[in-house]
DNA sequence: TAACTGTTATATTTATTGTATAACAGTTAG
DNA sequence: CTAACTGTTATACAATAAATATAACAGTTA
């Protein structure tokens, strides 16, 4: 697995597993239908408690992106990722929305700002449809 | 004051204080210069803790948004807000990152997201050198 | 049977968040 | 001069979240 984690970061870690874990999907490097390691032996890998596994892995599942079956193991969800709903539209814009909100007080402009995301979805469109 | 905080909401109040008020700057709505309640005020008036207002306060000051004169009172920053150096970019990105790897993984396409980030710039930016 | 799965329960530690009072030092208005 | 106002500091407390530590349970599989 391709985990690092920071452990001085103000982000708790069962969040950076959640986020890293999504862009390992987006990235296509996590494939539909493939295995995730158990909570035990990721949180050995990367030397921290089975919970902390567990807590990201709940979510990740809660938000569609992998599916847990009782005594088999973690898989990335088959049927690929639940498309965005409005919900979704609307909780992305109210993350986006401070984000914008700082960049324009601070004098990134929209044609820089939009440039930053353009090269953040190339990161991620190595080999799509 | 435009301050409307959700007591529900999983952000911390004084986040979503410091949020507001910066959104305030980028409308316009806050202009250089301008004096802010005071942290008693503020505190009273949305019906919270003076500490929980002198928080969100000392991260703006630190962020260059406001300037604080001791036994005077809190101004937006007159000079207006320091420009975005290498490490405001990074943490842009750092921030934009999980946004847009989920955004992939929801099959939200670049143009939607590109739409979405010129409409919240359009939100801000109703007078605007 | 032994080793593995996720799950549940309990307990503890630590850090964050938010509140509550109180006081200090300087400014300003009456 | 006094009173009321600034931000600041200190201390204490409660509630919550984050992370760890053990232990056990119920199925699956080699």
């Amino acid at each position: 697995m391709f985990i690092n984690l920071d452990f001085e970061s103000d982000e708790p870690i069962y969040l950076q597993l959640v986020h890293q874990i999504i862009e390992g999907i987006a990235r296509r490097d996590l494939r539909p239908g493939e295995a995730l390691p158990s909570v035990r032996s990721l949180a050995s890998d990367i030397g921290i408690n089975l919970h902390t596994v567990n807590k990201a892995y709940q979510h990740l599942k809660q938000d569609g992106f992998i599916l847990i079956h009782r005594q088999k193991g973690v898989v990335i969800n088959p049927d690929g990722v639940p498309k965005a709903d409005a919900s979704h539209k609307s909780q992305l814009e109210k993350n986006l929305r401070p984000l914008i909100a700082e960049s324009i007080c601070r004098d990134i402009s929209e044609e820089e700002f939009l440039m930053l995301c353009k090269s953040l979805y190339k990161t991620y469109q190595g080999g799509r449809s």
